[in-house]
DNA sequence: ATGAAAGCGCTAACAC
DNA sequence: GTGTTAGCGCTTTCAT
């Protein structure tokens, strides 16, 4: 099938070893040796086999990356960052999905293809903490998003209550007050949402707001569809917020389509701050404002933490790393600038 | 470091073959053996180390998927569904993405990391037939999309003609007749939108309209950025379409955004069709009526030619298959219904 | 500076 | 039914 090192050594008159050491442009190799081992590589079009490699040297070159689905844009272009960042380290990005399931994010955290990735960054959605400390394999995991755990791992997300506090001052700057959350879980045991739900809590008791828990409207997943039908629900019982934070942009985008729908004026009658800072939101028919999280410093943070784990930090303490984050002011908020 | 094959054969008072046996499930093995094995198996907490077996085997159980961007939903909605067919055959899926570059097309298509992947599914963009001809690498390579080769490969993409004699054909029903087309490229020798245009100029022609080419608006990429540029450029110099069918859904978003900055109305002064239906479109304030490639089959066909490529029908003709595809029509076009 | 040989963990012949 | 053995292609001591 393949050339290997064998029949290049072969062609070339030398040993495996010589040539092995060309290849991995070992230094004292003689140039004229160098010189008749390079011209039987590219005779031969000889290619190192990197399984074999990996199966010496114990990596692999892979990181695998799990995410609960790509059809989020943001995930999409964190995921894109991550391969970017992966990149420059010379490593290779495995994609996984876990429809936010803790079920396949058990499987995925539990080492599921283990053998094969050196390191496994995650962003789990349901995952609880005893799952966690359940894991038994040996590669470097890092954590991403909003989820707190308990455990000893990396966990890169940014601030996220600031964040949300951020995004409801600036409605209460607006002269909003009565400003709904869009994306909180049904079962309150696993509130993914919990972090900028606590934000938007402690900002209006901070303004002197009630935090009212009638203007809390729940989602059963973070999709556009769900946003959609929470504000519908809102709207239904009869809610009339005069604006809305939501979980995450397309929660946003699916509430303002739904308000569009109904007839409601954004932001005149109803204005929306999202979370994300995806690309689509910016050429939404009336732009979103939202909270813009660093996203490739979160892409390179988190392949960085693995890369360092690789390289001998396993001791190390877990870190708490915390990227930038900012609101980007849309007309969602402020209208359209004339 | 981990636990071998070695290791529970000691444990267990067997040879290796032996486990080996029980692992892979070979059907001759008495049931006590078995179960001796197995608890030597659990007790040790030994997993199987894939390279090894890979090495063996010649088959690491890994595709790559090299597509332009994840940020553009279409391409990340369709890596999800070949992340899911890929399970389905107990394949994992290696990510690239080449941002449509020719450079790192090349580097994909010939070879880069294919000694750890069995298979290769690639949407090119801006790669030439004679790029594809210089391939040496083995691995079986599906293509996607819209551009055509005359390459021994398989590729898998929709009739893009017949899909976009569709969409011009709703908007002349509709009783349009001045129709853009948003999306063809700047250097007519590169023309990835080659098809789509085809169908538009053939469709105009069918109905007795002339396909004027100063309703062809040309773009740098197949963004919302791009789009709205387009339909600026295109509205800047005087024309005044009444309709407009875009390469594919951002675009034709990016259009949707331009024309309501500019205070026109959609679809009553300009009607828009995109393609692709990525979930997007179908949440806009607008929603998008748009040409629906069927992602799901698209991802299975491409995996399938993977498979059967490597279970030997390498000699096979190369396979062109074309899935189906549908109009969705939606507000963009036909307006709100009341 | 280069060579010989061992072995990473696994599977597949072939023996018993 | 189970054990023995030989590699898959590479890197890495240890010699020379």
């Amino acid at each position: 099938m393949g050339v290997s090192l064998k029949d290049v050594a072969l062609r070339a008159g030398v040993s495996v070893k010589t040539v092995s050491n060309v290849v991995n442009n070992y230094p004292h190799v003689t140039p004229g040796t160098r010189e008749r081992v390079q011209r039987a590589i590219d005779e031969l079009g000889y290619r190192p086999n990197l399984t074999a490699r990996h199966l010496r040297k114990g990596r692999t070159g892979i990181i695998a990356l799990a995410i609960p689905e790509l059809g989020n844009p943001y995930f999409a272009e964190l995921a894109g960052a991550v391969v970017d960042a992966a990149a420059g380290h010379d490593y290779t990005v495995l994609l996984d999905h876990t429809d936010g399931l803790r079920e396949k994010e058990l499987l995925v955290s539990q080492g599921f293809r283990a053998q094969v990735i050196d390191g496994l960054i995650l962003s789990p959605i349901e995952l609880e903490t005893e799952d966690l400390l359940a894991r038994t394999e040996g590669v470097p995991l890092v954590l991403l998003g909003e989820r707190e755990y308990d455990v000893p791992c990396d966990h890169i997300a940014i601030d996220n209550v600031a964040a949300a506090r951020t995004a409801v001052r600036h409605l209460i700057d607006l002269g909003r007050r009565r400003i709904a959350f869009l994306g909180a879980r049904h079962e309150s045991a696993r509130q993914p949402a919990h972090l900028r739900l606590r934000g938007w809590r402690q900002e209006l008791t901070a303004a002197g707001l009630e935090p009212s828990e009638t203007l809390v409207a729940a989602t059963h997943g973070y999709g556009r569809r769900d946003g959609a039908a929470a504000m519908a629900a809102l709207l239904d019982r009869g809610e009339r917020p005069d604006a809305v934070f939501a979980y995450n942009d397309l929660v946003a985008l699916g509430a303002m389509r739904e308000l569009s729908v109904r007839g409601l004026r954004v932001p005149e009658d109803v204005a929306v701050v999202g979370f994300d800072d995806i690309e689509e939101g910016s050429f939404a028919a009336v732009s979103l404002t939202t909270i813009a999280p660093d996203k490739q410093a979160i892409a390179r943070l988190a392949v960085d933490c693995v890369v360092e784990r690789l390289a001998g930090a396993a001791t190390t303490p877990a870190r708490r790393v915390r990227p930038g984050h900012r609101l980007v002011v849309r007309e969602s908020t402020v209208g359209r600038r004339t």
